[in-house]
DNA sequence: GTCTATAAGGTGATAGAC
DNA sequence: GTCTATCACCTTATAGAC
């Protein structure tokens, strides 16, 4: 607990900066700058606290992957059931809300976020997958597995939607995907 | 209208040959003489029809990106309405289905295709963004946009699911998202 | 018209003083 | 922790030879 009221968060500032200038303009056209303008310091105080670019990048962005992970680790924690079925599609939806600003940097910048997270994406992308499997339910058709994904996707609605936290408060986002999301899974009883 | 019927079809089985390989093993993970030895001719033939791999990469994938394009641009030829909402979303799933096999290597080697598409790209994105607008339907609120890109994104399930067409026949595909995808748009009045 | 040479300015990154 | 100064590199643009 270092620091427990600091009178300038530098750090936190370049992390804010750099996200706002990477989700408008893009990474690679985002200089460091800017981003140092942005802050109010020079470029050489940035990499004191930043070793380089990509750094700042994985910093943004993985924070984003770790909570994803940390939602899709429950899967194995509980068996299926309604509730937390429910539960856990609103705990992966919180992720993906709370990140919204970084979804257009790993749209747009899929190349640069690729250099930096190639090898942990294979991972995150298989624990996704054993996650869309768990909420098909329990002894899946082939139709539950579909409607499953189907409900995953709607989630991405957060990033592909194209609004921003002004127009579409977080919590109305959240009640009207989790509901769209949830009637998707419904659909599950009529295929049985 | 040149050979209207033709004893073998070698470009076309080099373009189905390749398909398969891509999709399963990964592009750059299957070589050309692999492709080659499939198709039952030399690598050297294989040159005479497409010019390197990543010529054989835009055939496969250009012709997916081209029918999603002639399904974006009927949004501009007649105004929104109920039935021509659901035809488009129709023919939009029709395209992604019809393509199915090519989805996991567009996902896989996202690299490759940004290298072989990357200014296409933004174009196609783009005209996503405005089919998604028009399938808020008129006079949209925020709620509507939301809705509606939940719509289009539970499409991408015909690739997340991760069934192929031995599991899943395309008609049982086509009837569960489209229906899915329906009853996500149909929320738009509950928040009316 | 086309090609090489060079200049100008911005980039990510480092060294060392304070 | 922050700064100034400086690095090597790359892109862009212009100049002038052919």
């Amino acid at each position: 607990m270092q620091h427990e009221t600091r009178a300038r968060d530098t750090k936190g500032d370049i992390h804010r900066a750099a996200l706002d200038l990477f989700s408008t303009r893009g990474y690679e056209k985002t200089s460091l700058r800017e981003i140092a303008e942005q802050v109010g310091i020079t470029k050489a105080s940035l990499y004191y606290h930043y070793s380089s670019k990509q750094d700042l990048l994985q910093a943004i962005i993985g924070t984003f992957f770790d909570d994803m992970r940390a939602v899709f680790d429950q899967v194995d924690d509980q068996p299926w059931s309604p509730e937390r079925e429910r539960e856990l599609l609103g705990a992966y939806l919180d992720v993906v809300i709370n990140h919204r600003s970084t979804g257009p940097t790993i749209l747009r910048d899929i190349a640069a976020v690729l250099a930096a997270f190639g090898d942990q994406l294979d991972d995150l992308i298989e624990q996704s997958r054993r996650f869309q499997v768990w909420l098909a339910g329990p002894d899946p058709k082939p139709s539950d597995r579909i409607l499953a994904a189907a409900a995953v996707e709607v989630v991405g609605a957060v990033f592909s939607a194209g609004l921003d936290q002004s127009e579409v408060p977080d919590e109305e986002f959240r009640t009207i995907l989790l509901d769209a999301a949830t009637a998707v899974l419904a659909r599950r009883q009529h295929h049985r």
